[in-house]
DNA sequence: ATAGGGTTAG
């Protein structure tokens, strides 16, 4: 537009009466600029067209006034002004003086009309509209449909989409790409991909790049990169490859597939790129994780001269949030510093996920601080940081607070605080999450009663597990999974295996992870047919190669058994390269048997793979001290100081009606600790008074502090407390965050039959679920 | 004077 010449001789920001008159441009007296004349207009009605045109709404408005009568043509101008210049709520003003005028809404009132209501997402002028519609007889105007559709669509009514779309006479090109993209942008991929078929027989026309794109769209969502390489074969027969829309598309498409080397290929061949096509490829390598590619790709971006974007930005930031260090990320930071690109939150949630990533949860406190308007997916990164430093209690404090906001958390916000629920190990704080699940409508949400299924039985409570199990509506192969690997973790071999059988009888399909969680279940309950039938199973019925967990389940089947030499054996002829995990399996094996050699040559497998496995040490540790051999002992203590790290200080939480104790090894801070301590010794000397077992009595060294003794560990202590403070005949549940030592254990199982209870510990791995004197696990964990 | 298009966080 032309700006009148007077205002473009004055100086940007010089604003005042002084630097005007001293420009000598306007006389001193006049405040303001002259009054902008309209050029020669035929007739007033052709001034609210060219008025409008312009966008100049306040004059048209104006303008219109001045019309005697105006007819539809005239409203319609004025509608189309206002969509035009991005009022939308101007235009439903106008439409609504339309039809206050008394004049006849047409068929070109309505596509702009409805497109306004769905740009402001107003369902309700929506369906007034499309009442109007129907009662003015323009329900056949293919352009009026189309809009319809689309505005259903947009706002997530499919159904009330395809019955406009079912109800039209005829359709377009434009009718179809809009219900393809319908079904895209709610995420029903098949049905687009289905409705894009249809649409190839239905039309005599070609598919045009509108349609190509919404269509690989919904491959993405399938992530089918079969049917895209189709869509991509047609593109090429049809000539459209050279739309650089198409083949950024295209690009994108395999990219969101997982197939980095086809999307490069389109990249190389690309005869034009924009930004967006730059955006992709720098993304499609983030989201592959190959942090490195996209790095290289974003510098040849740069040399080409392109100017790098919030996007490119945003999806920079992915890449260094795969990164050790902060070093990338710091510096994007920096950058978008840089370019002002701030505030702009997808790019702060951006940088607050990146540096919760690679550890730096302070940065993104600061960050989040920042946000003016937080979205769910900035709470949620926020969330997900504090769960990364394992800062649990931060965590659900933080998901507290969410609760307060006018957000509703969705399936990502659940499934990242519900572990912190889980490690927090209280079932009181699951029972009320679980309300709030309820309350927020998830209560028939799959992926969501997953996550509380599994919170349940992580959380002692195997039969809470079930009773959701029971009342949920669909249940899909993880909930299956979930429940089978609660029954394994309580010790229930048997019961898990017959949902494994009914499980198949209901006609789900098992996965890699329903057989981990079988074979857990085998092994922690020692069925050792049952377990090899299973494993052999996998590849005889269902043509799936055990990994590596699978191999894992065995080792521990087999260290059961106690011929390590077999479980060696087994280790080596695996056809995978054994990980920590399966090294750690010989270990608790040798540990069991007292096998110090073969201990000590497992951890020396596993300090090979992860230097830091603090768990190794300390298992070895108290082998060590077992056998009396002190010297080995500080060796291993001195070893880990060298290595600067520190044992995981064991807690143990027992849980009574209105609240939950934690106790740390030694604990003196209860109210009551004078008392809990005072029975333990009784109940430790008790012990080893009618211990007829196969119980060494441990020697305890001068130089070994009290607190390591094993009648001051932490779950003695929440047990005692759990005892004295419960009534009699109830059953105590104490959640510990390690696993527990072979003296508790043995002495668990006797104070169970002395006081007449179950007692049931969760360790990191299972439940042990002492009644009677014994325990469910069979005496090997 | 009328409808529909590619990139962004988990």
């Amino acid at each position: 537009m032309a700006t009148p010449l007077v205002l473009a001789a004055r100086p940007a920001r010089a604003t005042t009466t002084t630097a005007c008159a001293s420009q000598n441009l306007i006389p001193a007296t006049s405040k303001e600029p002259p009054p902008r004349l309209p050029p020669k207009r035929g007739s007033s009605k052709s001034l609210v067209v060219s008025l409008a045109a312009e966008g100049r709404m306040d004059e048209a408005v104006e303008a219109l006034a001045a019309v005697r009568g105006p007819d539809a043509f005239l409203h319609n101008v004025m509608i189309r002004g206002f969509a035009d210049a991005g009022l939308p709520a101007g235009a439903l003003a106008a439409y609504r003086g339309m039809l206050e005028d008394g004049a006849r809404p047409d068929r070109f009132t309505f596509p702009v009309v409805v497109k306004c209501c769905a740009r402001l997402g107003g369902l309700d002028e929506g369906r007034a509209a499309h009442g109007m519609v129907i009662k003015l007889g323009l329900e056949h105007d293919v352009y009026t449909c189309n809009s319809l559709v689309a505005f259903y669509a947009k706002l997530g009514l499919v159904e009330d989409a395809e019955r406009v779309f079912d109800g039209m006479p005829v359709r377009d090109i434009v009718t179809w790409n809009i219900m393809v993209d319908g079904y895209v942008s709610n995420g029903l991929g098949s049905l687009a991909l289905a409705c894009f078929q249809e649409m190839h027989d239905a039309l005599e026309v070609q598919h045009d790049s509108v349609g190509i794109i919404a269509a690989l769209a919904a491959c993405c969502l399938e992530f089918s990169s079969m049917q895209g390489k189709e869509i991509h074969g047609y593109v090429i027969r049809h000539g459209l490859e050279q739309d650089i829309k198409v083949g950024t598309s295209l690009l994108d498409m395999y990219c969101k597939c997982g197939e980095v080397a086809y999307a490069r290929s389109v990249f190389a061949t690309m005869p034009l790129r924009t930004v967006v096509t730059w955006n992709c490829m720098i993304g499609g390598y983030a989201l592959n994780e190959r942090p490195d590619e996209a790095f290289d790709c974003f510098m040849q971006m740069r040399a080409e001269g392109l100017q790098v974007e919030v996007v490119t930005a945003i999806n920079l930031l992915a890449a260094c949030a795969q990164t050790e260090s902060s070093l990338y990320g710091r510096s994007v930071h920096g950058y978008v510093v840089r370019r002002q690109f701030l505030p702009h939150v997808v790019l702060e949630t951006a940088l607050l996920e990146m540096y919760g990533k690679v550890g730096k949860v302070e940065s993104s406190e600061k960050i989040f601080g920042k946000i003016a308007n937080k979205t769910l997916v900035s709470w949620n990164n926020m969330i997900a940081a504090y769960m990364y430093k394992e800062m649990y209690t931060e965590a659900i404090t933080l998901f507290l607070e969410l609760l307060n906001q006018p957000l509703y958390p969705d399936y990502f916000t659940m499934s990242t605080v519900v572990p912190a629920f889980v490690l927090l190990g209280s079932l009181r704080h699951c029972r009320q999450i679980h309300s709030y699940i309820i309350g927020l409508g998830y209560a028939e949400n799959t992926l969501i009663m997953n996550a509380v299924l599994h919170m349940y039985a992580r959380s002692g409570d195997v039969v809470a597990s079930r009773e959701i199990f029971d009342k949920m509506v669909s249940k899909d192969v993880i909930s299956w999974n979930t429940m089978i690997m609660g029954y394994a973790i309580h010790g229930q071999g048997k019961t898990a295996l017959e949902m494994f059988d009914e499980m198949k009888y209901n006609g789900l399909q098992p996965n890699e992870s329903t057989f981990v969680s079988v074979l857990t279940a085998c092994s922690v309950s020692g069925l050792v047919d049952e377990g090899w039938m299973h494993f052999n199973l996998m590849l005889q019925e269902y043509g799936m190669i055990p990994q590596i967990e699978h191999y894992g389940c065995m080792t521990d089947l087999l260290g059961r058994e106690g011929d390590l030499r077999e479980v060696l054996q087994f280790i080596e002829s695996m056809p995978i390269d054994p990980t920590s995990r399966v090294w750690g399996s010989l270990l608790t094996a040798s540990r069991n048997q007292n096998d110090i050699d073969i201990a000590e040559y497992a951890a020396e497998r596993i300090f090979q793979l992860e230097h830091d496995n603090t768990g190794c040490y300390i298992v070895l540790s108290s082998m060590y001290a077992d056998a009396g051999r002190w010297e080995d002992v500080e060796r291993v203590r001195l070893l880990m100081k060298e290595k600067g790290l520190r044992r995981t200080e064991p807690i143990s939480l027992v849980e009574l009606h209105s609240t939950a104790c934690s106790f740390a090894n030694g604990d003196m801070s209860h109210s009551q600790s004078r008392t809990i301590h005072e029975v333990s010794d009784i109940l430790s000397r008790k012990i080893k008074e009618t211990d007829d077992t196969r119980n060494q009595s441990y020697p305890v060294p001068v130089a070994t502090r009290t607190t390591t003794m094993p009648n001051k560990h932490s779950v003695r202590l929440a047990v005692v407390f759990g005892l004295i403070s419960s009534e009699i005949g109830s059953p105590i549940l104490v959640k510990k965050n390690v696993r527990i030592c072979n003296h508790c254990h043995h002495a668990l199982k006797l104070i169970s039959r002395y006081s007449g209870r179950r007692i049931v510990v969760g360790d990191s791995k299972i439940y042990h679920e002492f009644s009677d004197g014994s325990c469910c696990c069979g005496d090997y964990w």
